[in-house]
DNA sequence: ATACAAGTTAAAGTTAACTTTAAGTCAATA
DNA sequence: TATTGACTTAAAGTTAACTTTAACTTGTAT
């Protein structure tokens, strides 16, 4: 199975031009070309931009991923590299994935905040419960508000 | 306890411009000058902050982030606005999460590709590996990366 | 009183990752 | 064979979120 440029870009969900980029940016060294010049896309190059993306996603730059490639262009003697650097996506998505969980719990305050002011009809009212009346859960994130020190 | 924007930006580690560029955009009327026209953050400034930060996390853009602020600005009425907005943040990034949580699938099963390729020395070896020993939370990403249709 | 680090504004500059445009070529269909 | 939609490249344009610069002012420490 061959795709066009616009084939493949339908099937990712991208802007064919955003393919072109990174085919000059050097993301996609093996992507072939018709007589005529036109890009033929393999399911191998599917793959590849599937793990671009994976890489994109974990916070790689286009000129990081770049890098990758040409780790993957010398072959073996670069699989202890590669190794190193998809451990070190790993552990930076799940900081993304920790982060993420604390954001999710100040807007799970701020929820509960919204609520509360909503039934009271008042963010003053909010504002003066006292913390004891404040939900366990709830009031963890609260205190994240408070500056440690200057 | 009122801080300069050099402190405040010392406490959030960003830069004192950054600060002053929220301030431009109307992210933090609630800030104060001292006499000289000098900015004087308080805690409540500080904890608006996170709030603006939290909502950048979740995906919002500056000038939505100001629109938010203008919601504060009108008081009780909005009340029922924001408790809408957070809930959709609280969405948005729990959908994040869950993005990540993909992403991290197939960095596992890129890190165990290659240390299975370390261990004997070529990327050869892996390629070749028959689907029934390759583990069951391994294959599954490795599947991901096959395009489903046209 | 004076030095000077840290503050002020307005405006211009930076960066990444695309996106658009222009001018032309390829390939499938009537 | 002619049309036409999709492709090609090179180069310029876009956007968000800062960051830097320049010219000047404030406030604190000696």
């Amino acid at each position: 199975m061959v795709y066009t440029v616009g084939e493949m870009a339908k099937v990712l969900d991208v802007n064919t031009s955003t393919l072109r980029y990174y085919d000059s940016e050097g993301l996609l060294p093996y992507v072939e070309r018709s007589s005529g010049g036109m890009r033929m896309f393999s399911e191998k190059d599917y793959e590849a931009l599937m793990v671009i993306n994976c890489l994109k996603k974990s916070g790689l730059t286009i000129k990081e991923i770049k890098q990758f490639i040409e780790m993957t262009e010398k072959g073996d003697e670069t699989i202890e590299e590669r190794l190193k650097l998809f451990e070190n996506r790993r552990k930076a998505v799940q900081k993304q994935i920790d982060e993420l969980q604390k954001t999710k719990k100040l807007l799970d305050y701020k929820c509960w905040y919204y609520q509360t002011a909503k039934k009271a009809g008042s963010e003053q009212y909010v504002k003066n419960i006292s913390p004891e009346k404040i939900p366990e859960e709830i009031i963890e994130a609260k205190n994240t508000l408070k500056p440690k020190s200057v």
